[in-house]
DNA sequence: AGCTTACAATAAAACGTTTCACCAGAGTTT
DNA sequence: AAACTCTGGTGAAACGTTTTATTGTAAGCT
């Protein structure tokens, strides 16, 4: 019986006996009408539960409030937290996100950001799989990017990240200072530039430690099977770095399914700092990020940049926080106690940061 | 210099030399164009790397591929999951997704749901934030609407959630068998529909054992410090049941803060099985949640409401699987070993479900 | 009273697409 | 050869908005 199509400004115009013109002036707060038009406008958009339909009203005024986002992960809590921040304050500027994961795939990261682009989005903040980003960015795309957590090879992109390389040797220099005599790395992949950078950091900052790193890869049965290998050859290393979040993941697992356990046979730290992580005991050493810190930056630098700010690419490096906990005791087999390291506030590093 | 503006179907068809209806044709397939023009507007199109305008594209033939999606919370693994499950099904039927998080906030939920309209979406997935939600369901909605893990109060939705009720009753019956007398049942909030379904799941399973439900809200600082207060007093519980991911997380720290350990102390049980419980030794028992399976039916059934199919509304329940772990021993201070009684698939119940 | 100003409301154009009706020309049937 | 039917292509209308230019009316000046 009833007219059951989403309601259009032209019924609501209609319903209030105005014109079209009018409604769309009072919903945009157009100064120049009258109380008495906009009380019938409202009282009409009331009763017919009108909402404006954003792709009509963008494609006529042209301003989109739009951002895109992609991640190459939304089940990784850190990034899902970035998710939601951002989400957070795009919504307190006014601004709407359209979120894409790419699914760990370098390809189908090109396949979102070819779709992302149909939506005209006035900026994007991007993730990256990997460093080839650049090359997949589509051309005759205008609107501004920022990249986030991961460098890309090219350069010409604004940057947040966070102080990887220090990070990580913080933990290596822990590690060292701790006694312990030769430590394996393990990361998921060095063509991951966080993953490197976390690996350079580890190599400059050891003294006496002698250092081995292994790559395992993303969702890779193969280095998975290397990494249990490893850990079955005789003699264990004194401790353990895991790089990156999955790779934690998969290495606590491993060592519990073969019967290692932490401290006694090695000490084990960890980049990402997770909430299990001081559920499990003892609990586990690791590199706290400042994950929602680097969402606001992101965005700020995102808005700045569609506000038409011009100039540099610029690049920030966030601190990161290091949590010590039991899993990375004095290393002869001696206790060393829950000391809490961290605790400093995430604090913006002021100097242009140069890993080299 | 160059006119530095995305480019339009206009751009294309003059740089092809043909008319926009015919560059349209070729973008959308339509079998009436012949090789040699397809040809030069493709070469046309990926030279200047032109991608379809969805908002104008959409507009005009009101083929609107498109749902919203709304989480209570985007940074609960089984919410992250859940979206990125039906990220990845949405592509493969080519339609897009707007995801939105409600922040655990009934009004932000309201707000966010008039604005996902202004998309005009085709459908709605929701995991309502309270039972409340048929009220916030803006009026003049006409698209169908699935709902997912939390039941309304309202009835007329479609429905996929999980069996809460009888899979709360087993670790119920579970920790009665193990000669438990009395257990604290701890949860955010009965007015969460899914938390009320397990705790009277609970007390319809249980024979001999005496239970008490702990109500501590959602991030809320008064309800944790109920929580703690009730684990200092004696005599303690033999065992907790948390019936949710936040309350399991709360629970877990507030009883190692206090100097509790599972199971000498108490046996620890929860609803929701997280990555982590399988870390900590031991392991804790937990119900695992088919969190993909229930994407999927949402999914498919949202999209048979899109294609047109009528009838009354449907409810689904998911079986959930049991995992028995290590906090959850013979009672008297007897080890019962790691008897792994999950590993039975997730089936889908062909019965239709009665809560009462 | 005339003549300008100021204001409130509107008609119509425009945004980038898709779709519909139409057209020219070539082939096919009488 | 006239009358059809295809075939491959196009101009123009339409989608739901916002914006610009225009109109009509009332008030403020001489």
């Amino acid at each position: 019986m009833s007219k059951s199509r989403t309601p259009s400004i032209k019924m609501v115009a209609e319903r209030a006996g105005v014109s079209v013109a009018t409604v769309s002036n009072v919903l945009n707060g157009k100064p120049t009408v009258s109380a008495d038009f906009a009380r019938r406008v409202n009282d009409a958009v009331r009763e017919l539960g009108y909402v404006v339909d954003l792709g009509a009203s963008r494609l006529r005024s042209r301003k989109t409030q739009l951002v895109g986002v992609v991640v190459p992960d939304l089940t990784n809590p850190m990034f899902a937290s970035f998710v939601s921040t951002l989400e957070h304050l795009a919504r307190l500027d006014d601004y709407d996100l359209v979120v894409v994961s790419a699914r760990n795939d370098a390809e189908e990261e090109a396949d979102r950001l070819r779709k992302i682009r149909a939506w005209r989005p006035a900026g994007l903040i991007v993730i990256p799989c990997d460093g080839a980003f650049a090359e997949r960015l589509p051309t005759g795309f205008f609107a501004p990017v920022v990249l986030a957590d991961r460098i890309p090879d090219a350069a010409g992109f604004d940057l947040i990240a966070v102080d990887n390389g220090p990070a990580a040797g913080a933990i290596a220099a822990h590690l060292d200072g701790q006694g312990y005599r030769d430590c394996m790395v393990v990361g998921s992949s060095l063509s991951i530039s966080n993953v490197r950078e976390r690996w350079e950091g580890v190599r400059a900052a050891v003294k006496r430690m002698h250092v081995e790193m292994l790559e395992i890869g993303i969702d890779d049965a193969n280095g998975a099977q290397r990494l249990e290998e490893r850990l079955r050859r005789r003699p264990l290393p004194g401790a353990l770095f895991s790089l990156d979040h999955g790779t934690t993941l998969l290495t606590y697992r491993t060592m519990a399914e073969i019967g290692l356990s932490v401290p006694e046979d090695l000490a084990f730290a960890s980049f990402d700092d997770m909430e299990w992580m001081q559920l499990v005991a003892p609990g586990i050493t690791a590199v706290r990020q400042p994950i929602e810190e680097m969402a606001e930056q992101a965005w700020a630098l995102l808005l700045r940049r569609m506000t038409g700010s011009a100039g540099k690419p610029v690049t920030r490096r966030l601190r990161c926080a290091v949590e010590i906990r039991g899993s990375t005791p004095r290393s002869p087999l001696e206790e060393a106690g829950n000391v809490k390291l961290g605790g400093k506030k995430w604090k913006l590093q002021d100097e242009p940061y140069s890993p080299e």
